[in-house]
DNA sequence: CGAATATATTCGAATAATATAATATTCATC
DNA sequence: GATGAATATTATATTATTCGAATATATTCG
């Protein structure tokens, strides 16, 4: 039980271990918003956020409502919002190390292929 | 800069998506313990243990302090543990919804009980 | 020194996650 | 019922994670 109480809480940070998911959750955060509009908003291509919104449906991190043509999409619990604030204050408290850790992660950006 | 702030966050959610690493931060939490200490509750294999423990602390979310011929780590920063502890209550207010995602991704081993 | 203990690293194979492209579905309107 | 708009799904190539086995590095002790 300990043990499945831990592979729960894995699966949902595995879905919330996307840049793409988190501006989803972030921009979802302040209400309901049409799948075309995340599209709009976050400027990708729609195949790519319409399966970033699978896996967040997958994980029951977000609910949908069918109204007409479009597909609405909200936040199913607050404290998702909850636990990425919490990674924004850790971000701001460790600003210099985490500073150096993007650098690491963001490579020399090379030549486009 | 949200952008990056973003690509951190996912950074940090990928550490903590394994079942291993959320107990190894969950033993932690009330303390440092040895590598030693951590493969033997864990059960695990000593290499595997160590590896994990190392993408723990490429992301910086655990220190180590070595002693002579061990190394004791701990969690750098108590705000990780609040994000587990989120997710916890998290689980509880969704406990069925959650035990149905955990029977799709348990194995159907199911024979006695 | 050499052996023993504690921990870390490297390698390879298996599996999972991702982005793009192409296609499918669903609904509204004519 | 054909057309167009909004959204979802599937297929595939690429890349990343994971585990176990083997090996390496420290450190202590005799």
């Amino acid at each position: 039980m300990q043990d499945s109480l831990r592979r729960f809480k894995a699966d949902i940070f595995q879905a919330l271990a996307h840049p793409t998911r988190i501006a989803i959750l972030e921009l979802l955060s302040s209400g309901e918003l049409s799948a075309g509009a995340l599209i709009d908003k976050l400027g990708m291509e729609q195949a790519n956020v319409s399966q970033h919104l699978a896996v967040l449906r997958a994980k029951q991190l977000v609910s949908n409502r069918k109204a007409g043509n479009q597909v609405f999409y909200s936040v199913r619990d607050p404290i998702i919002i909850e636990v990425l604030n919490l990674m924004r204050t850790y971000f701001h408290a460790h600003l210099k190390e985490s500073l150096s850790m993007l650098d690491a992660i963001e490579k020399p950006l090379e030549t486009a292929r």
